[in-house]
RNA sequence: GGGCCCGUAGCUUAGCCUGGUGGAGCGCACGGCUGAUAACCGUGAGGUCCUGCGUUCGAAUCGCAGCGGGCCCA
């Protein structure tokens, strides 16, 4: 049986409740069981990296992947999804040096690299079981008890064997590059994981002295000195003007300049010369070749024995001097015109930042530091022609925040730049939402992607599967645990992880020993293979062949250079196609300012912070339904508590009929939609029509993943439909007490309407569609699946369908609206039934709708009748007023004019009106009895209501209420006045609904007695007095005892037990 | 500096694709209802639709430029 719910909407414990029944009954498992033979969709959670708690973002992520599976389930698919763990890398050594208090490499070595692992491990593992039980607060159904994690040797199989592809389709390539370097970290990171911040650094013009001129200088700028002692050219654009100028300095002396005609001025201003005269213009194409010498030859010995030119690059753009100063061992351009012109990869830097003994004087010296000696050095050989500083934008390593420096050092790539094209093409083949996503923002990043460096020289990683002979230097690529344990003399059991992979050696036909290259992946590679790794490929590759490749994915729009992107390029190099179907790109969680959330800005609000207050459902319900999921998301605790509000409506909504079902034994399994046809009413017809249109209006949302939409149409729904409106209709009918047919229509009308919204609900909130289920559904159906989330969604009901009765029932509550208008302008409130109401319809339809729902109308706007004028016709018991024109009469009558209008004032408008359209003019008879003739412009006609009407506007047209009150109405009005306080007075008493009273009035004002008097019976029916007297004058007795002031009429009232 | 997205009432937003007098919710003020009741409902005030220029008979909507915010990149 439905049972009776007492306490109000109470998230925490609903929530406890349920979670606790899904364990029980192990509902997850079954759910995803029970769809075993349905269509497949595979599914890849994007995983989170385990370091620290999750934040709003990652719970707004995991809330649209839930809500999204728990829909395709219900439309019976099949549902491969493992979530996923992030588990190697940088931040993790970071944390855990931090732990340790290690500031270098040197201390984890002094460490012992294999302690390290194992510490890294643990915390990574630690993290995970905390952050597993804060998704599965959020009611987020993965298969948590078996996860994919990086971390595992199935995992990292998967990306061994993706690295054998890439070499086996020469996309693997190793050598020296120029890469982003983190001084700190000691390693090479990837173009994605270098952020930018503002950074203030030294900004310097030096003059490089020209081979074979006397004092003649190319001058260049540059924002990093200590990158001069690497120079080894200077690059000009081949089609920007050069000139060679004669600047006077301020000391008086005379040089000779070398930069782009546009930027002398700044060139000397910068250097403070006081004059010039151009000697000569030439072409970049022109000045290439010309040789220079390094301002610190005499410093660092090698720069003496290097040649220095100028060459073409059509990057260089005409800012600051138009020369580019050229390192090629410090600069990813810069190395380019390195390769291209066969120049020295000069790079007298090591891992730490510290120049090498190449460096000559430098050697040792740390580059930061360094900075300011270059500058003396430069400064004291009269080389330096102006220092500054400049704040810009500068990469920064995005763990540690050290500002990264590029260093040409050897590391491996994967192709990208070859497989570009076939990318693009991919790109277009999946489906993107929304669709610019990747139609613009992916293309674009893919469009400008570089070759990946792949190799970090870090320890806590999936180990770069390349053995390297000692002695031939013949290289291997490993592919499988069993290919490297039977090609070594590795054991079975090897653990696939540093140090252990390290000490392996694999005999090389040459006689020697293979050793590991030291490099572990960039973790960017871990997750890039997840769709595989997930399905435990290639170890398994039956569910490979069966699922692959996924079918949905969904992460933040910061993942078009990540997830996105890698998974796109190992795939290629895997398998030549990209491995997802369709993306949904969702946005960011800001704060209420539209800042991004960070712990430095103290502005952090985390998902536990909003369940706290509100719960799982209303965090999840707020989350999906503030935004577009593209659109970045202001988090704003106002909005949460309107969402709550709204779901504490939807609660009361559900609570409302059930202690009526519950004391009338209703039971839906034998009170069929069916049975109750006959005794349908229009309201009862239009909210199911209601309920097929929003399962149509969610079903259209949910096909573009416009998840906002789905929810606030249920929202909607609730509120709008059920609340506001069919509850209010159907009150009276829960309250008859016989079985009367028109109830149990009601009710069976609610119960199918509310088994549908519980299912709508399911995928979105959850917890609150399960105790919804269990109580209406499963009380009662012990047949019925045993959790919501194993039942079929809802499918649209045709024959239940009526758009015109949908439009009616709003022009409907458009009139109703109005009504409540006019009554407040009228001064008689809802309790009071006015005669009519009057519509004045505007369109055939209107009437039609008033027509239809004429019984609903008289109810809601508490009224005896509902009078239609004809369609566009004005209401014919409208006064017509009589405005005279001032500007016309004047004119004509001079000084009478103001008997004239006071005169015309008076005339029934009806009868000059139709004076004007019989004979065009009126003659209008004064007070003194003298005559005169006034034309149709001398008037103009108002509309007036008659005594006690008002009106107010609707979308079917002008509404009247007739407030004027008759003997009965004002009985009535009393009655119902003297029923609302003996409610109230028997709410105080704390007594039950269906429990009887003696109640004892005594209105002392004769008339109103008089009126009151013939409605006693209807009273006492009302407040179930058992015993009701009516009085002007007995004393009034009982348990609660109250006197009022009704409408300045005083009564007393008494009321006790029966 | 570049790409993409966003900018509508105090706050959160609908409308924008497909041009035709800008709708809602919250908050505020006033009122109603009182067998959902520490719940619910109505009415009202409140808008340079970020700015400017253009296209058009007509622009929140289309185009261009700028400003502000977000993500990403250089």
């Amino acid at each position: 049986m439905i049972k009776e719910i007492t306490a109000k909407y109470e998230a925490e414990q609903i929530e406890q409740k349920v979670t606790q029944f899904w364990d029980e009954t192990d509902a997850y498992r079954r759910t995803r069981e029970r769809r075993k033979t349905g269509k497949k969709l595979f599914f890849v959670d994007g995983p989170p990296y385990t370091t620290g708690h999750i934040h709003l973002g990652t719970a707004w992520n995991k809330i649209i992947k839930d809500s999204i599976l728990r829909y395709y389930s219900m439309h019976n698919r099949n549902i491969m999804e493992r979530p996923g763990w992030d588990m190697h890398g940088l931040p993790i050594e970071v944390k855990v040096e931090g732990v340790l208090g290690f500031k270098s490499k040197k201390d984890i070595e002094s460490f012992g690299v294999g302690n390290f692992i194992s510490k890294c491990k643990e915390f990574a593992l630690g993290q995970q079981q905390a952050m597993t039980e804060q998704f599965e607060r959020l009611g987020v159904w993965l298969q948590w008890e078996a996860p994919y994690m990086t971390l595992k040797d199935e995992y990292i199989e998967a990306a061994w064997w993706t690295l054998k592809q890439a070499e086996k389709k020469d996309l693997l390539d190793v050598g020296k590059r120029v890469v982003n370097w983190c001084p700190r970290c000691e390693t090479a990171i990837a173009d994605s994981e270098v952020e930018y911040a503002d950074r203030t650094d030294p900004s310097i013009y030096v003059k490089f002295k020209v081979k074979g001129e006397e004092n003649t200088f190319i001058v260049i700028w540059t924002t990093t000195p200590w990158t001069i002692p690497s120079n080894i050219a200077v690059a000009v654009h081949p089609s920007f003007e050069y000139a060679k100028f004669r600047a006077v300095r301020q000391d008086g002396k005379e040089e000779v300049l070398i930069a782009a005609t546009t930027l002398i001025e700044n060139v000397l201003r910068k250097g403070r010369y006081t004059d010039y005269e151009i000697l000569e213009t030439l072409l970049g194409e022109d000045l290439a070749g010309l040789e220079y010498e390094s301002p610190l030859a005499d410093l660092v010995p090698l720069q003496a024995e290097f040649r220095h030119n100028v060459y073409e690059a059509e990057y260089v753009t005409a800012e600051n001097t138009g020369c580019v100063h050229i390192a090629p061992g410090h600069g990813m351009d810069d190395f380019a015109v390195g390769v291209k012109n066969k120049l020295p990869i000069f790079c007298p830097v090591g891992p730490s930042g510290a120049y090498t003994e190449e460096a000559g004087k430098y050697a040792g010296m740390n580059i930061r530091e360094a900075n300011a000696v270059v500058i003396e050095d430069l400064l004291e050989r009269d080389r330096l022609l102006t220092e500054e500083s400049i704040t810009h934008r500068y990469g920064h390593c995005w763990r540690c925040k050290t500002p990264i420096i590029y260093l040409a050092t050897e590391q491996w790539f994967l192709k990208i730049t070859e497989l570009k094209e076939k990318m693009l093409a991919e790109i277009e083949a999946v489906d993107w939402y929304p669709d610019w996503a990747g139609s613009a923002r992916f293309r674009t990043w893919v469009e400008g992607a570089r070759d990946w460096c792949i190799s970090r020289q870090r320890y806590w990683g999936i180990p770069i599967p390349v053995w390297k002979c000692r002695k031939c230097g013949k290289m291997e690529v490993i592919g499988t645990k069993q290919e490297l344990v039977e090609k070594s003399n590795a054991s079975a059991e090897i653990e696939l992880h540093r140090p252990y992979v390290d000490e392996v050696i694999i005999p090389c036909e040459c006689g020697g020993d293979m050793k590991r290259v030291e490099d572990v992946f960039d973790v960017w590679f871990d997750s890039a293979v997840a769709s595989w790794a997930t399905l435990k490929f290639p170890q398994h590759e039956e569910d490979f062949n069966e699922w692959w490749p996924a079918d949905f994915i969904t992460e933040g729009h910061d993942q078009t250079r990540g997830w996105f992107y890698s998974q796109l390029g190992a795939s290629m190099v895997g398998f030549g196609r990209a491995p997802y179907k369709s993306v949904l790109m969702h946005g960011f969680t800001l704060d209420g300012t539209g800042k991004k959330m960070s712990k430095s800005l103290g502005n952090v609000i985390t998902p536990q912070d909003v369940i706290d207050k509100f719960g799982a459902d209303t965090l999840r319900a707020y989350v999906l339904s503030a935004s577009a999921p593209w659109e970045d998301l202001k988090f704003n605790w106002e909005e949460v508590a309107t969402v709550h509000r709204s779901i504490n409506i939807l609660w009361n909504v559900f609570r409302f009929p059930l202690p009526y079902m519950a004391l009338d034994k209703f039971d839906p399994m034998k009170v069929s939609l069916d049975s109750v046809r006959d005794a349908l009413r229009e309201e009862d017809r239009w909210i199911l029509s209601r309920a097929q249109s929003m399962i149509k209006a969610v079903d259209e949302a949910m096909s573009g993943y416009l998840l906002h939409k789905a929810v606030r149409e249920i929202l909607e729904f609730t509120l709008e439909d059920l609340s506001r409106w069919y509850i209010q209709l159907i009150r009276p009918r829960t309250w008859t007490e016989a079985e009367d047919p028109d109830k149990l229509a009601a009710y069976s009308v609610l119960y199918e309407v509310y088994v549908t919204l519980t299912r709508l609900l399911a995928p979105f909130m959850p917890y609150l569609a399960e105790e919804m289920y269990q109580n209406l559904v499963r009380n009662v159906d012990p047949k019925a699946p045993e959790s919501i989330h194993m039942c079929d969604w809802p499918e649209v009901n045709e024959a239940y369908l009526d758009p015109e009765l949908e439009a009616a029932m709003t022009t409907a509550r458009s009139i109703v609206e109005a009504a409540s208008n006019a009554r407040q302008k009228v001064g008689r409130k809802l309790r009071w039934p006015v005669a009519r109401i009057v519509v004045s319809p505007e369109t055939g339809a209107a009437a039609v709708a008033v027509k239809r729902l004429s019984s609903v109308l008289k109810d809601q706007t508490n009224s005896k009748a509902i009078v239609l004028t004809g369609v566009g016709e004005s209401w014919d018991e409208l006064g017509l007023e009589v405005i005279p024109d001032p500007g016309k009469l004047g004119p004509v009558f001079k000084r009478d004019a103001g008997k004239v209008s006071a005169a015309l004032k008076e005339v029934d408008g009806a009868v000059l009106k139709k004076a004007f359209a019989e004979a065009g003019e009126f003659e209008l008879t004064l007070a003194d009895g003298s005559s005169v003739t006034i034309t149709p412009e001398m008037a103009n006609f108002a509309e007036t209501l008659p005594e006690g009407v008002a009106s107010a506007g609707s979308s079917a047209g002008l509404v009247y209420v007739d407030a004027n009150l008759t003997p009965e109405l004002e009985g009535e009005g009393y009655s119902r006045e003297v029923i609302r306080r003996l409610q109230d007075m028997r709410k105080e008493l704390d007594l039950i609904v269906d429990e009887n009273i003696k109640a004892e009035v005594r209105i002392e004002d004769e008339r109103v007695m008089g009126l009151v008097e013939p409605l006693k019976g209807l009273i006492a029916e009302e407040v179930r007095a058992a015993s009701f007297e009516l009085s002007s004058a007995a004393e009034v007795s009982g348990a609660l005892v109250k006197a009022w002031d009704v409408e300045g009429i005083a009564m007393k009232m008494g009321i006790s037990k029966a």
